[in-house]
RNA sequence: GGGUCGUUAGCUCAGUCGGUAGAGCACCGGCCUUUUAAGCCGGGUGUCGCAGGUUCAAUUCCUGCACGACCCA
């Protein structure tokens, strides 16, 4: 049947019920249950036997087995299925007909009635009443390959959740996540803060951002690229250690890894460097992984995946000078011409440096993809890292952790630089490169630098793609699985 | 931005080496009191992504576009 005919005849089965009397859209309908209550409750029953109890479920029909004066049917709620049993014998005259002949898959019901085990011990309810709570005028996927097509998941996301349990499966895991950071970091005296996502100036990233514009004030505003300055001022403030978690919004392209607005989560902890980053990063990583998988042992794209601290912990530059086969330590112009000997292709916009983004696209190009463990990459350029620490006994190099599992980056992390005059130095350095055309490339940012003149303490700051840590620890392929709404053309 | 592949019924998919299309599920009618991809009988699914071109004839071949997937930048 055509669509529009699919539609038409629910429409008309809706009338139909208004003409009966009945509000095809009530207002309540209280649980005792729900269907996971009703398995926990009654789930051992042996075959055949009967609960002699009453439950009230609600949900959505998903499946429908009629066999003249007895029906089989699926009902589905937040917490799974459970099959209900209907006939004549167990409910009141001419209810079971309503029930066989007015409710349509995708109809949701409350269903009063007593749950019990059929002769092949499947647990059942036997309905001795029900109540139409919301007529579905829209038909549901195939039961058994159910809704398959990537883009009508995304565009029907709602449809896909009730069609797919993986959907749901990830989104739930995800607030499980979310809730275990929050306990981690509150337990461990951390304040959760909110700072402005409206920024007139967007800094604390390299990239590029959204613009918008505030009528009253007549100024054009940013959409934030990232928390870090305006957590830092806390510090200065004397919060000490406070964290946000929230969406950051960056103008760039869609993929499997990036979605133009995503999550963080950023913490920065006074009296700390680096190494307390790295064992924040374990600790918090871990309370996740046994809040929703309850192990660190888990799977993921088929392959093993272990969590267990202590991760491995390796210099970006012995990793890069491995896997590339480069003397990384070169000047620019000989790395340039090593590289190309051995064969990577190097976008030509990086031949001109700085040579941190080259190291960078070493390490993206030659390196990641084999960092499956959880691993710590360890010290990166000073130029490409404005914001980081200068390493104790490098001065091309700063304290600044990327962390790496499943070949994606999941955090990244630094000594945080406090000294505000070496602070404006490194700004001036972007600026440079701003001037010399990179859109990316940090903008100064005066109040933060008056800020941190006051004195900041030493500190150690990290921040999670919290979309990228959900990924990996619920299994999913592409960011666009763990985002409610992922984003469209 | 470039390359490759894809888009056919509400859903999942076949198919047409050019003659306007099929299956299963879902849906509609009938039978059926322990089914669970229930079963049996009967019924119709459609801008074959969009727009041009070639042709007697295009869903099929060609071009462009849209959307998507994967890879590259």
């Amino acid at each position: 049947m055509a669509e529009a005919d699919l539609l038409t005849a629910r429409r008309e089965k809706l009338a139909r019920l208004r003409a009966q009397g009945i509000d095809p859209y009530p207002y309540r309908y209280p649980r005792t249950h729900t269907v996971g209550e009703v398995r926990d409750a009654f789930g051992n029953l042996a075959p055949n036997e009967r609960s002699g109890a009453q439950v009230r479920l609600a949900g959505r029909l998903t499946a429908f087995r009629r066999m003249g004066r007895a029906s089989f049917a699926d009902l589905l709620d937040r917490s799974g299925k459970i099959q209900l049993y209907a006939s004549t014998n167990g409910l009141v005259a001419g209810a079971y007909e309503r029930f066989a002949g007015d409710l349509d898959l995708g109809d949701i019901i409350g269903v009063e009635g007593e749950p019990f085990a059929t002769k092949t011990g499947e647990l059942t309810v036997e309905v001795r009443a029900f109540t139409l709570l919301a007529k579905s005028l829209r038909p549901l996927p195939e039961k058994w390959h159910g809704l398959r097509d990537i883009e009508t998941r995304y565009r029907q996301r709602a449809l896909d959740f009730i069609a797919n349990e993986d959907a749901r499966r990830i989104i739930a895991g995800r607030a499980q996540i979310l809730r275990a950071c929050r306990s981690y970091l509150d337990a461990h005296g951390f304040i959760e803060v909110e700072t402005p996502l409206l920024q007139p100036l967007p800094g604390g990233a390299t990239a590029r951002p959204f613009v918008t514009h505030h009528n009253v004030l007549d100024r054009d505003l940013y959409l934030r690229v990232a928390p870090e300055l305006y957590l830092k001022r806390l510090l200065v403030g004397g919060l000490e250690k406070v964290y946000e978690i929230g969406r950051n919004f960056r103008n760039e392209g869609i993929s499997s890894m990036h979605n133009p607005e995503f999550t963080s989560l950023e913490a920065y902890e006074a009296y700390a460097d680096y190494e307390q980053a790295m064992d924040l990063a374990e600790e918090l990583v871990v309370a996740c992984a046994v809040a929703v998988a309850g192990t660190t042992r888990i799977s993921h794209g088929g392959r093993e995946l272990d969590l267990t601290p202590p991760w491995r912990r390796a210099s970006l530059l012995e990793l890069v000078a491995d896997g590339s086969g480069c003397d990384v330590e070169k000047p620019l112009p000989d790395l340039v011409a090593e590289i190309e000997r051995n064969g990577i292709p190097l976008p030509p916009p990086l031949r001109r440096g700085p040579k941190g983004k080259v190291i960078e696209h070493l390490l993206e190009t030659c390196v990641q993809d084999k960092l499956w463990e959880p691993t710590f990459v360890l010290d990166f350029p000073l130029d490409i890292s404005p914001l980081a620490k200068r390493k104790r006994g490098r001065d091309d190099l700063v304290e600044r952790f990327e962390l790496y599992i499943t070949g994606r980056e999941v955090a990244n992390a630094f000594s945080e630089l406090n000294d505000p005059d070496e602070q404006r130095e490194r700004f001036a350095a972007q600026e440079a490169l701003r001037a010399g055309g990179d859109e990316e490339a940090q903008p100064i940012d005066e109040e933060f630098l008056r800020d941190l003149e006051l004195g900041m303490p030493p500190a150690a700051g990290i921040g999670f793609g919290f979309d990228r840590l959900v990924m990996v620890l619920l299994d999913a392929p592409s960011i666009r699985e763990v985002l409610a709404f992922p984003p469209l053309r």
